[in-house]
DNA sequence: ATGGGGTTTAACCAATTGGTTAATATTGCG
DNA sequence: CGCAATATTAACCAATTGGTTAAACCCCAT
C-alpha cells in the first residue's frame, strides 16, 4: 500500500544514511554514496529529505534519541548513589553495544555543528540534576569525598565513551583483535563503576 | 636569504594548514582556505607540499610529535608508580594547553585514516611498557588492586583527553563560560591523578 | 479507460574542488 | 650585470558534488 511503500523507501534512505554518516561524518559523506547504499536514485534523497543537511539532522536526531534511550533514567531511580552509578554504566555499555560508532560520530561532529548535539544532551538534563543532587547529599553524609559533581559526571562519561572513540588506538596499543577488544569492553561494563566508586568513596 | 625565505613560506603554509585542519579535519578543509589563511596563492600549496594528503600528513606528523613531546617520558622516570602517574597527568595537561584542539582532531581523524595516528602512538611504546611493568610490580607488592595495566592506561588517557574532546558539551551541561571551563580543566590537572590513584590503591 | 496524485528515473546544472600549467618575478652567485 | 634556479602568480582544467528538472511510471478511484 502507498503508506507502507513510502515508509519503506524513507527507511531505506535513513538506514543507509545512518551507516555512511556514522562512518564518514557529514563532510566525508557523499549523497551518491548514500543513494548507492540504499539502492535508490540519488534524486530521491532530495525528494524525501530535501537536502543533505536535513537528512543529516534526521539521522542525528534518531540516532541520538535511540542511542541514549533509557540510559539517563538509570540515574534517577530511587536507590543509593553507588547503585545508580552502577546501573548507569551498565546501561551505557548496553546502549553503545547497539551502535559502537555512535560516540565517535557524536564527538567528531561536535566542533563542526555543536547545536544539534547540545540539544540531544539536554534530553538528560533532569537525570543529571537528580544525580548532582545525590552527589551533594552523599558528600554531606560523608559517604564520598568532596568533589564537584560535574567533575564526577565527566569522569563517568569519559570512561564510558573514550574506549569507543579511541578504539583503533586501544586495539593497536593493547595488541588486541576485535574479539579480545570486545572482552576488554565487557570487562569495563562493571569495572568502570567499581573504580569510579573507589575513586570517590570516603 | 634564500634558505630563510623558503622556510618562511613553508612555515606559513604549515601554520595555516595546522589551524584549519585542526578545526575542520581533513575532509572539511579546503585548499583555498588554507591558502587564504596563509596569505598565499593556492598553487603554492602544491608547489611545496604536492597535494592535500601530503600537506595533511606533514601537519599531522609535526603536531603529533610536538604535542606529546616529553609527556610519555614522564612515565619512565625512576620513581614510584604513583609519582609517575602524577607527573604524566600534569605533563599531559600542559601539553594540551598548548593546543587544546589536538585531542579532538586526532580522535576525529582516527576512523578515516588510522595508520598515521597509530604511528604516532608508537612513539610512546617504550614508556608504556615501562609503565605496564611498574603496574604489575605494584600489584605483586600489594600496593594496588589487581587490574589489567591496559585498563589503567585507558582510564588515565580517558580522563586526560575526554574533557577536551567533549569540551562544548561539558561547557553547555556545566553552564560554563570559557574562563570557568579553563578553571575546571586546571582543577583536573591534579584531581585526575589523585582520583586514579584512589581508584587503584589497595 | 481515464485522470490525478505520488513515486521514481535519467539527464542535466552550476558551483566547487584539488590540482596543473606557463608565464613572470625574485634571488643569489659568478 | 647576466644567468640559472627557485618562488610566485593567474588562469585554466577535469572531476566531483549537491541539487534540479521534466518525463515516465505506478497505483487507485471513478
Amino acid at each position: 500500500m502507498a503508506a507502507e511503500k513510502e515508509t519503506a523507501t524513507e527507511q531505506r534512505i535513513l538506514d543507509a544514511a545512518r551507516s555512511v554518516f556514522l562512518r564518514k561524518g557529514m563532510m566525508g559523506t557523499r549523497m551518491q554514496e548514500v543513494a548507492d547504499e540504499a539502492g535508490i536514485n540519488k534524486a530521491l534523497l532530495h525528494y524525501y529529505f530535501r537536502d543533505k543537511q536535513r537528512l543529516f539532522e534526521e539521522v542525528f536526531c534518531v540516532c541520538g534519541k535511540h542511542g541514549m534511550q533509557g540510559v539517563w533514567e538509570e540515574l534517577t531511580h530511587d536507590r543509593p548513589l553507588f547503585g545508580n552509578i552502577r546501573a548507569f554504566v551498565a546501561a551505557f555499555h548496553t546502549a553503545i553495544e547497539r551502535e559502537p560508532l555512535f560516540p565517535h560520530f557524536l564527538l567528531s561532529e561536535l566542533q563542526r555543528d555543536p547545536q544539534h548535539l547540545l540539544k540531544l544532551v539536554d534530553l538528560g538534563k533532569g537525570a543529571r540534576e537528580h544525580f548532582f543532587g545525590q552527589v551533594m547529599e552523599a558528600q554531606q553524609r560523608g559517604e564520598i569525598i568532596p568533589i564537584d559533581p560535574r567533575q564526577l559526571m565527566v569522569n563517568i562519561m569519559a570512561w564510558c565513551q573514550f574506549p569507543h572513540v579511541a578504539a583503533p588506538i586501544i586495539k593497536h596499543v593493547g595488541g588486541m583483535d576485535q574479539k579480545t577488544f570486545k572482552q576488554f569492553l565487557n570487562e569495563r561494563s562493571t569495572l568502570v563503576a567499581e573504580l569510579i566508586i573507589r575513586s570517590i568513596r570516603a
